[in-house]
DNA sequence: GACATTAGTAACAGTTAGTTACTAATTGTC
DNA sequence: GACAATTAGTAACTAACTGTTACTAATGTC
């Protein structure tokens, strides 16, 4: 590394653990380093193309593929960046958990969201972009679904988009509007959580929609 | 400019104009340029604050001040850049349509965005992520509102959803929403158009509203 | 077997969106 | 001035969707 300026991609990659959204953050290796973790990352050669970059780094660090990643923005300012990367993109990525990943020669370990270790200033702002990021994408893109691994039961998905918006939802206001999306379909398996019922598993296989409805949505809009 | 790679923040600056959205293009000034016009751009430095670049940028260009800013994504693959940038990020920006603007200083021109010039192909990209860009944050951000002046008939404010969402929408179900929503006031002013009973001006004026619905949006997802 | 617990559904009521049809106010034409 | 043409705006009906309550179903625990 000379003292040119370098540019950086950084991946804020997410799993469901429990209540909570896990980050993936790996060991800070600047020798001068005040806070321990930082996002995974790279610096970005000439003709990289970006989303290869950012999937090969969410792979690296966590030791699988990322379902569903897509930028978070751009950063430029004073904020510092571990590899003093003078414009640094962000990436959101999202996979089911795993207690296995990330693999153990990576270094990396999961931490809630809401619990996070000192990380660098540039890293931090980049972190709640990426949050806000998946809980706005997510009626547009398959980013719950993704959290998720490939088949599972209503309550569980359930639960990924409660966590995502922050808020309860009615059990079967829920179903009602998933049915009437096609997004999924029910397997011939159920799944014993130890208490109660057994819940039927479902896997992710959206259809084609009739065309969807033709308002207009000013509701998310507002002061 | 030595021959250090730099960094680009590039605009894509929209306004309204008849029945298309109109995008502002500045001749390139590039020796070898094979495309006579480009988007607006500025090199990054050091830290530099990316989001006030780009609305000098867009100031500077256009004449007048965006009235919505937002990121539209980081480009750094092959392809061309009229700046030779090795990271460019994009910017899509609205303002309300002006016939003394862009100023002729600036050397801009609004082009109807389905009959652009040929542009440096980087640009070409961006110019379509800036455009869905717009369509997908319109329900989330004042979009449609910045793309018009600070007051405006209801037939104007309709008009620019159905460009935005490319498809018509009926006029009876608008207003019921947008009356519903507490997003526009009326001011004590009639516009005549010339043919037919004159329009009452609004104002974009957003109150605080009720708690949004609790419900889950799937139908935007799917295939 | 009684009970707690989780899964899943039925059915009602209130709300919202799509549509049709109407009234209101202006310009242009004869 | 009467009348058509044109654009703005609203009323009212219908269909669809959402929120809610209440129920049934299947399992483990005591």
């Amino acid at each position: 590394m000379s003292g040119a300026p370098i540019n950086s991609i950084d991946i804020v990659l997410c799993a469901p653990h429990g209540r909570h959204l896990a980050v993936l953050l790996v060991r800070d290796k600047g020798k001068r380093a005040r806070e321990k973790w930082c996002l995974p990352w790279a610096a970005v050669d000439a003709d990289d193309i970006l989303d290869r970059i950012a999937a090969d780094v969410a792979r690296d660090a966590s030791g699988a593929r990322a379902g569903w990643l897509a930028q978070a923005g751009a950063f430029a300012d004073g904020k510092r960046h571990p590899g003093k990367a003078q414009l640094s993109v962000a990436y959101a990525g999202v996979m089911p958990y795993r207690d296995d990943a990330p693999p153990k020669h990576a270094g990396g370990k999961w931490f809630a969201a809401g619990e996070l270790p000192p990380v660098p200033p540039r890293h931090r702002a980049m972190i709640d972009a990426a949050l806000a990021q998946l809980r706005e994408r997510m009626d547009r893109a398959p980013v719950a679904f993704h959290l998720l691994g490939p088949t599972f039961t209503l309550s569980e998905l359930q639960a990924v988009y409660e966590l995502l918006l922050g808020r309860r939802l009615h059990k079967a206001s829920f179903r009602r509007a998933l049915t009437a999306a096609f997004l999924v379909e029910p397997i011939d398996e159920w799944q014993s959580e130890g208490r109660g019922r057994p819940a039927q598993l479902f896997r992710y296989a959206p259809r084609k929609r009739r065309g969807g409805r033709g308002g207009v949505r000013f509701e998310l809009l507002g002061g």
